[in-house]
This record gives C-alpha cells, sequence and structure tokens, in this order.
DNA sequence: CAGGGTATTAAGTTTTTATTAACTCTGCAT
DNA sequence: ATGCAGAGTTAATAAAAACTTAATACCCTG
C-alpha cells in the first residue's frame, strides 16, 4: 500500500461542480485534480493514475461513457475506481454505464454529502486489506487476536481503539488527517466530533505507555515511533 | 474462517443466471468472477484459482461435466469445489456428475436462498477441521467421545456447547465474530438471535469453573486460558 | 499575548454483554 | 396419548464496558 493521499480525478465541463467536488473531496484528504472535457480527463490520467475518476457522462469531446470504455480497456486502469455524475436519473445510461465498468454512480443535482459518502464507500470497500499483524519494533499488532504487545506485554484495547491504532500503523508516517480517521474508522454517515478523536488518541497513548502517534497540528496525526 | 475473501467462479451461459447469482454471492462476501462459457471457465479458473467454481451443465465450448473433469484433472484443482447448475433435473447427468468430481447440485430454477444455503454448507463442510483431540494445559477436548476434561474430571457439555467450545479451542487467541460463531456451530442459514452465542457462552464458563473464553466487547469471543 | 488548535478530565449516553428465568420443541418413558 | 426431561432459544433485566460530549486547561505559533 502506498502512503500517500488517494488521487482523485474528476471530470466536468461545469466549472461549479467542479469547484464544489474540488473543495470537498480534498477537504477529506484527497489529492484532487480536474478536466474539463473528454479529452483532457483522459490525458490527465494517464499522467496522474488516479485512484478514483469522476465522469460527468455529458461532456465535451468526449462522453464519460467513452472516456469510461478507454480506460478500461487499458490495463492500467483495470483497477480504478469510476464513477459517474448522470445529469437525468436514465435509467439506460445506467444500464450501460455499469456494463462499461462504473463502480458506481451519482445523479445530479448532487448532494456532496451524497457524493462523498459514495466515493468513501468505495474507498472503504476497497480498503478492506486482510487483517495482517503488524510489527513495529517493539510493538505487535494483531487484528486476528485483537490484542497488542508492547515488548511482549499483552495491552487490550477497545474496538474503535484498536481500530484507529491499526489504521495509522498500516501506514507508518502517513498523517491522516481527522476526516480520513473518522471516515475509515467511524463510518462516513456517523455525526461525531472532533474531539471524539482525540479522546481516543489519548486513551491509546495512555494504555500503550509508548509515545508512537504523532499530533500534526490543524492537519491531523501520524503513526511514528 | 480466513480472512480472505472465498473466490467463485461461475459459469453460464445465461446473463440473468449470472447476474443473479453474483449478486447475492458479493453480498455474503464471495469476490465473484464469471465466465459465460466452458473455454472462458477453464481459462478463468486457472487465471483466479477459485476456492469454488459453478458451472452450468449446458453451456457452450464445454459442458460444466468436461470443464469439471479438465479442472480435476489437474492437481491444481484437487480441492476446488464445483456445483453444477442442472437445468433439467436429469438424474442421469447427476450420477456422471458425481462421478466426475462435483461436490454438490442445484437444480434450476434456481432460488438464490438455496443456492447461497448449499454454498456455504459447502464451505463449512470444508472448514470442518477434521475431529482432533485438543490438549491445553489441564484441559483436554476430545470430539471422538464427546467429552471435556478439566483437571481430568468429566464434564458433560451439549451439543451446540461442546461445538461452540471447539471452534474456539481449535484456535486459541483468535477472535471469533459473533457472525462466524453462528455460520460455524449454527449454519449460515439458520436465523437465531445473538443473545443465544451469549447464553451459550455462559454455559460454558459455567460448566468447565475455568476462564478460558474472553470476550472481545463489540468484536466477539476468544478462547484463551 | 491572543487565538486556534489539542490534551485532559470527568460526567453523561449508548451499546454490548451477562444473567436469569421462562418458554418451545423433541424424544422418551410411562 | 400424557407428561417429563433436557437442549435450545428467546426475552427481559441488570451490569459492564465503550463511546461521546462538554468543559477546562494547555500549548504552540504568529
Amino acid at each position: 500500500m502506498d502512503n500517500k493521499a488517494r488521487k482523485v480525478l474528476i471530470a466536468d465541463d461545469e466549472p461549479d461542480i467542479l469547484e464544489i467536488l474540488k473543495y470537498n473531496l480534498s477537504n477529506e484528504g484527497y489529492e484532487v485534480v480536474t478536466a474539463k472535457d473528454g479529452d483532457e480527463a483522459l490525458e490527465k490520467a494517464r499522467r496522474i493514475q488516479p485512484d478514483l475518476v469522476v465522469l460527468d457522462v455529458m461532456m465535451p469531446k468526449k462522453t464519460g461513457v467513452e472516456v469510461c470504455q478507454l480506460l478500461r480497456s487499458q490495463p492500467a486502469f483495470k483497477d480504478t475506481l469510476i464513477i459517474f455524475l448522470t445529469a437525468v436519473s436514465d435509467e439506460g445510461t445506467q444500464i450501460k454505464g455499469l456494463e462499461t465498468g462504473a463502480d458506481d454512480y451519482v445523479a445530479k443535482p448532487i448532494s456532496p454529502k451524497v457524493f462523498l459518502s459514495r466515493v468513501n464507500a468505495l474507498f472503504r470497500r476497497l480498503n478492506k486489506t486482510e487483517a495482517k499483524v503488524l510489527k513495529i519494533d517493539n510493538l505487535t499488532i494483531d487484528p486476528e487476536r485483537f490484542i497488542v504487545q508492547v515488548d511482549d506485554k499483552d495491552i487490550v484495547l477497545a474496538k474503535k481503539e484498536f481500530e484507529l491504532l491499526y489504521l495509522l500503523a498500516v501506514k507508518p508516517g502517513r498523517v491522516f488527517l481527522r476526516n480520513e480517521i473518522l471516515n475509515q474508522v467511524w463510518g462516513n454517515d456517523v455525526i461525531v466530533g472532533d474531539r471524539t478523536i482525540d479522546v481516543h488518541i489519548r486513551k491509546i497513548r495512555q494504555k500503550l505507555g509508548i509515545d508512537c502517534i504523532t499530533t500534526v497540528k490543524g492537519v491531523g496525526y501520524k503513526f511514528e515511533l
């Protein structure tokens, strides 16, 4: 797994839409690139190799469906996530889109909230990395046994604490925005305050007794021994 | 059981069937790949090494029976599960199929519910590690004689209690989700509430008199002396 | 030193599990 | 048949743990 933020390419000919989606995705920690037509989308997709491509179905130069087909025909984009934005809730287009290999749809007019849940849901699904024992220095995190060890001493973490620690520890050094943490550990649809994260971080630090989570002020947290 | 998703290959020339089965299996957490004829099935089977292959008996290119025979002739597919879909409840075909090495049949028209139970049942059966006497410290669990001993003193457990204890004890330390327990001990198609597990756990603890089952709140249970 | 975070506490809520008792179902013996 | 006995399940309540919030103190950074 890479330690970098997920890259998202958004293609739509309406600047407003681009603006709104870019803003919202950036806020969640995604790296966003935009394109205003099908050709530009293709070109940028090849260049930046995004993890997710958001395509307006109706675009100049090439339609979203065409772009999708072209992308899917290349092995490099086999696993790239693709979401369509459809202006009309055109059932026909939806079916055709799914056949073309899109992973999801969002109907216009777009609700940023809905859009974000969908995007996050896709990545969450993708993210389900199989539970793997992590060993970092004198720290062991074993999801199978649901146990954390420091210097061979067992430490019991509660569910959320464990998930949070695991999330951070899978990618040491990578900074997780508070929003990313909320998405991964709590799920995007749950609404909890920011302080909740602090409290859990604190408990983890306390229980582990070692300083392995670093605060990045105004940004988030990262795992670092 | 394992933390990886089981891979299932479905081969049928009717898109509807593929669609329905794929949908249902995906919902259960299986990873599904489809093929529309015998040749494609063979090719994909070799590529993805599925845990289960679902074969329509009547297919273009190669029939399900042929595919099955070809697969079974390769060592790599010795343990791969194979299910046939038979359009006619053709007794003759069924016999021939079983001889070819299929593990089960589902007759068309297919009920998704029935199909799922069969699939789950197969995997459950596969999972059933052979009955083996477990000795952990002063605790002995003998599935053959269906008896549990603590400090050489016999303790009688009821069937479900025993199965549950055995499940946990086979992999000490490993946390079993409530769902996993339900699948393994009760079977995936039986609908019983979560509290049922609690009650059985309690009885086991009570009868054994030793604290060997640990609760992991919000996650499940694990065996641990 | 002010202001925008973050840490720390303690208290309040919710979720989850333990416990107990009652109820269903089945087989078996009367 | 009738009824008893044990297994299994459900339901209700109690208890515990986990989670969230809110209030306050703290600490950088500009």
